[in-house]
DNA sequence: AGATGCGGGTCGG
DNA sequence: CCGACCCGCATCT
């Protein structure tokens, strides 16, 4: 038979060095030759590749096997095989019961199961390899062949879809296997005599598919952009409501949020929102995520990609950052390394006629404050800003407004008296229903950079953290903004416990479920540091234009993720420290620290896997 | 969601 | 009867 020397040396090559010897030419012969053979029946295996196993060589990799997997009594070995993920052709190893990889019955072909109503065998037959239907070429020069998926579902869903090379408009074949007469390539799978054994019957027809972990890689990117999408920003003007949501992002079955107690809420059900931050609007008082924008034709925001969040920063050096993030000018120049982004409501944006964009940020709080209570005249009178240094000049010399520019009349009726307007804190001259929203949605300090735009500008950062009022949070009067060097003008704590300053775990991804964290976010102080030509303003932490970009808000690892990295020695024991409440109420409070590191005794690792499996979505509701 | 394994059932040779 | 194959279910990651 034409096709056995073929086959033998490809088997063998299977043991030794499989890569070298497998490639399309081979591929083709077989397949040629195979052509030419007469039909066999699938159970004269033996008789397939008669001169396989006796022309096989210890010294050429010691498949010298020549059992059958369905042989009663299957011999003893003495050594067994190193793993072959690629098996090909009529091949047989005896793996160790201790290889994890035999054990799941790896394969770097895809291979499902097949059943063969035999308990003791397991069968897995080759799906074959998803190629692109115009047979194009990547940028790296290789040919679209992806790996099927195993669960019937997904794979009919696979196939079909456009091609991912770039440009290419082809779309996905299944090439099925039909190495073995016809059929798919199989392999048997049998545990006995405390060994692994592995049969291999046929020769693939096709392409290897795409290695397992790539495939699930892919996968992976899929989910997280699936859950971009999530954070969809529907704009149907004129009524803005906003909620957030904390999402769950722990694997189903897999939660391990109910481990914890972050931000005090309740066990999540999967793929569910757990909570909602958002306090219930009653029509009464001022609801701080309740924003308000005026009829507009409806724009519908979807972005699914965020490619471009990293290494951008669209707060260029002028004093328009946090306004010009909502509301961009029309004809501002921009960075050429800035894309101009779209943004909810940006038609609206655009069609307004206004000589700057204070105009649409005062008709946009005015707005707000008159949508908070159910008679605007109970709010207050809005005098609106005439340029962004006024909002930062009411900022700094209202250091603890209650609401800049918005000031409610008094009133015995406390309804009017949220906790947010009552609390005296630094607004940045953002009325609060605004400030609120993004101080709930940055966790606190985001908002914080991004309200900010000179570094020695005095600040109160602790109060933009927490409400002060609270006496559950009495004792953050000892939490007090360090002197810390990751930042230029100081402007960035260090969390540090001093009791046990050597105790800081680094933060790395972890395994799992917490792989959908970037690893950026373990480096939140790499994102914060500004390039040193950068040194007219001090923020970009926190890419707000991005973040509607990306569907408003992803998570909290994406708010933290602008600029370019740049490494900073993450040495704490010389960091500033400062005393972190440890009562249980602070531990629901966001905080910077919480990114940041956390000393390896508390239980703030559970909350690192908290920042990890969770995202904020925000849903603006227009009516 | 998808991988993986199991097993009932069908169909054609 | 055998092997391929479909499908649903359960479990795990
Ligand atoms: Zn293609
Ligand atoms: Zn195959």
């Amino acid at each position: 038979m034409g096709i056995g020397p073929i086959d033998d040396d490809l088997s063998r090559c299977a043991c030794i060095d499989y890569s070298a010897c497998f490639n399309e030419t081979s591929i083709i012969a077989r397949t040629i030759n195979r052509q030419e053979e007469p039909a066999m029946t699938l159970t004269e295996e033996p008789s397939y590749f008669p001169t396989y196993d006796s022309s096989l060589d210890e010294s050429l990799g010691g498949c010298i096997h020549k059992w059958d997997i369905n042989d009663n009594a299957l011999p003893k070995v003495k050594v067994c095989d190193p793993f072959c993920e690629w098996a090909d052709g009529n091949s047989r190893y005896v793996y160790t019961v201790t290889s994890e990889d035999a054990r799941r019955h790896i394969s770097g072909w895809a291979m499902r199961n097949t059943n063969n109503h035999n308990a003791q065998i397991l069968k897995k037959s080759c799906l074959g390899v998803l190629v692109c239907s115009q047979d194009c070429t990547t940028e790296t020069g290789n040919k679209v062949h992806l790996r099927p998926a195993i669960c019937d579902k997904a794979r009919r869903k696979q196939i079909g879809k456009t091609c991912p090379t770039i440009r290419c408009r082809g779309r996905l074949e299944l090439m099925s296997c039909h190495g073995h007469c016809g059929y798919p390539v199989t392999h048997f799978w049998r545990h006995v005599n405390s060994a692994i054994y592995f049969q291999s019957k046929g020769v693939h027809d096709h392409p290897r598919p795409e290695m397992k972990a790539s495939a699930e890689a892919r996968r992976h990117q899929k989910s997280l952009r699936q859950q971009h999408r999530l954070m969809t920003v529907s704009f149907n003007f004129p009524l803005l409501r906003m909620s957030i949501d904390i999402i769950c992002s722990c694997p189903p079955f897999e939660c391990t949020c109910r481990q914890n107690d972050y931000m005090n809420r309740s066990p999540c059900s999967p793929r569910r929102p757990k909570s909602h931050l958002t306090p219930p609007y009653d029509g009464q008082g001022l609801s701080s995520l309740r924003l308000d924008i005026k009829a507009s034709p409806v724009v519908r925001h979807r972005s699914d990609s965020h490619e471009h969040t990293m290494g951008i920063d669209p707060f260029v050096a002028d004093d328009s950052n946090f306004i010009s993030t909502f509301f961009p000018p029309l004809n501002k120049t921009r960075h050429d390394n800035i894309p101009q982004i779209s943004f909810p409501g940006q038609r609206y944006y655009n069609d307004m006629p206004r000589t700057n964009n204070m105009d649409y940020f005062n008709q946009f709080t005015q707005t707000s404050a008159r949508d908070v209570g159910s008679d605007f005249s109970k709010i207050g009178d809005y005098k609106p800003f005439n340029s962004i240094s006024e909002i930062k000049d009411c900022a700094l010399t209202n250091p603890h407004n209650e609401i800049a520019r918005i000031k409610p009349e008094p009133t015995a009726d406390s309804k009017f008296h949220t906790p947010r307007q009552t609390t005296q804190k630094d607004n940045f001259g953002i009325p609060d229903a605004i400030y609120t929203s993004l101080h709930d949605l940055m966790g606190s300090r985001p908002c914080y950079d991004a309200l900010t735009s000179h570094e020695n500008e005095p600040v109160d950062f602790l109060s933009t953290f927490i409400d002060t009022n609270d006496p559950s949070n009495n004792n953050l009067n000892t939490f007090r903004p360090s002197q810390d060097r990751y930042l230029p003008g100081n402007r960035l704590p260090s969390c540090q416990i001093p009791s046990s300053p050597s105790q800081y775990a680094e933060l790395k991804p972890l395994r799992r479920s917490n792989d959908a964290c970037p690893h950026h976010i373990y480096e939140p102080y790499s994102s914060y540091r500004q390039p040193a030509k950068q040194n007219e303003t001090t923020f970009k932490p926190y890419d707000m234009m991005n973040t509607f970009e990306n569907g408003l808000l992803s998570s909290c690892s994406d708010t933290l993720s602008s600029s370019p990295p740049e490494k900073v020695p993450t040495t704490r024991a010389d960091s500033q420290p400062y005393t972190r409440p440890c009562d249980n109420n602070f531990h629901k409070m966001p905080c910077l620290g919480d990114i940041c590191q956390y000393p390896t005794t508390t239980s703030c690792p559970s909350v690192k896997q908290q920042l990890c499996n969770h995202s904020i979505n925000i849903t603006l509701t227009y009516n």
